[in-house]
DNA sequence: ACTTGACTCTTACCTTACGTCATACCATAG
DNA sequence: CTATGGTATGACGTAAGGTAAGAGTCAAGT
């Protein structure tokens, strides 16, 4: 006979455990040959053989009883097995795929998270001077244009918004470092050009009624009328928003003319 | 407190059983909210939720142990979880495919089963009469011409040779039930067309040097001088063979002027 | 011959997420 | 008061092995 295999040598040939032989054994599914004086099982061949067999149909996730029935049965149930297994497999993965496509919905929309009120909006801000800075805003730019903010940036994914806020701290932070250099110089104009797309995202990301430049130039207008806008830390800092104003107009009127 | 349900009504409610939220009592995951004096389960408006919750992340394929965990946590294992769930379930959809792809080519390989042995070729045939036959047909048409058309036929797909070997029969039944009309007519001439192009599937499908139609003239002399090709069920038909010479001859005739 | 380490045997309990009894208690309508 | 039906608890079964326990076996080194 060929081959002569001990149960972890057929194991190990096949990948599979030799608990797993041991079960197929005494299920009736694969017995070896042979067993010696000790009852030890001896494998051949044709055991091998049938072995690779009972892999391959549970690879196809057939459950043991069905492979020994197939594997003991003439080709004909096979072909029928195999179609009504493809039908289960096939529902099996589509019902995979709506699960996929469920699970990104959700980690979108938990990565999308709306925020739920102003508060989480206006965070960081004590209430009632969030409440004072919202009623001066709809004062001077009107309700229309706070509330088409407001819900852009609420509509807007959280992860996003984050990034927005970092953006916006790591402008202003560099435009701090530049407040000594000339307003127009290159390179605050390249700062200013990148705090320029930032408010515009805080205006209403994909809105097609973009900031205008000009509300851009007449926000500049506010880093000298407001020192809110230029406070760091806690701190005024009344040249910065001069430098600011300057910085910004300038951008404004090199984007008009 | 909203809702006030029973096992049963809050199994209907969310569809699962009443000894699934025995279980899920039993292991932690939902416990009612109260029991009544006959330790009766009562659940209520949020233990509804809950179990709505556990049902989706069930649907996730979750096991119980990881939805207890998820739920009772914050949100952040959640992202992640989903993460690692969705790479786990992408492996397995993907897995579903290579199965699907295997099963498909597997029932190519089983309809277009080659057969193994020239028994099977001739089966039904006695061993020692399909060995003549085999020597007698090498003797008529040459070595090559046998071996051609029986390597034809044991490449050619099972279910096709099932077809054939079936349309053969038909045909053959068909012109015995026209044994007593003109062989040259139409209906006769319908008939011996299918046996041709039946003919000509046996001797090699797709093969380019053809069955010519002189070959099949040259067959029509065997119906006479060989009474198997006309034996049917048993017993020799010696009007039907030359039946079907005459059919045959004037079929190949028609063809060739 | 003896020990050691690797191998093997059988038996049996554990796992998941319930389904399916079995037994006994509880509630309520007629 | 009883019939009916909901409920509780416990136990067993499922598929395909994993893991462990306790004991026997084999081959090699000493």
């Amino acid at each position: 006979m060929k081959g002569n295999y001990s149960v972890k040598q057929l194991a190990k040939l096949a990948g599979v455990s030799v608990r797993t032989l041991h079960l197929y054994d005494k299920i009736g599914l694969l017995k070896p040959s042979v067993r010696t004086d000790a009852r030890y099982r001896r494998y051949e061949e044709k055991e091998l053989l049938r072995l690779q067999q009972i892999l391959f149909y549970k690879l196809l996730d057939f459950p043991l009883k069905d492979i020994g029935a197939i594997l003991d049965n003439p080709e004909f149930e096979l072909l029928k097995a195999l179609e009504g297994h493809k039908q289960l497999l096939t529902i099996k993965r589509d019902h995979f795929t709506v699960l996929l496509n469920t699970i990104d919905k959700t980690v979108n929309h938990l990565k999308n998270k709306t925020m739920s009120n102003y508060q989480e909006l206006y965070e960081g801000m004590p209430k009632e001077q969030a409440e004072a800075y919202r009623s001066e805003a709809i004062a001077k730019w009107g309700e229309d244009v706070v509330l088409r903010s407001e819900n852009a940036l609420l509509e807007m994914p959280k992860l996003n918004l984050e990034q927005l806020k970092a953006d916006q701290k790591d402008i202003t932070q560099k435009l701090m470092s530049l407040a000594d250099k000339d307003p127009e110089s290159n390179e605050v104009q390249l700062q200013i050009a990148r705090h320029y797309a930032n408010i515009r995202s805080f205006w209403g990301v994909s809105d097609p009624t973009d900031l205008k430049i000009e509300t851009y130039k007449g926000l500049a207008d506010l880093y000298i009328a407001d020192e809110r806008y230029t406070t760091v830390e806690g701190k005024a800092n009344p040249e910065f928003a001069s430098f600011m104003h300057k910085a910004m107009v300038h951008f404004a009127d090199s984007k008009l003319k």
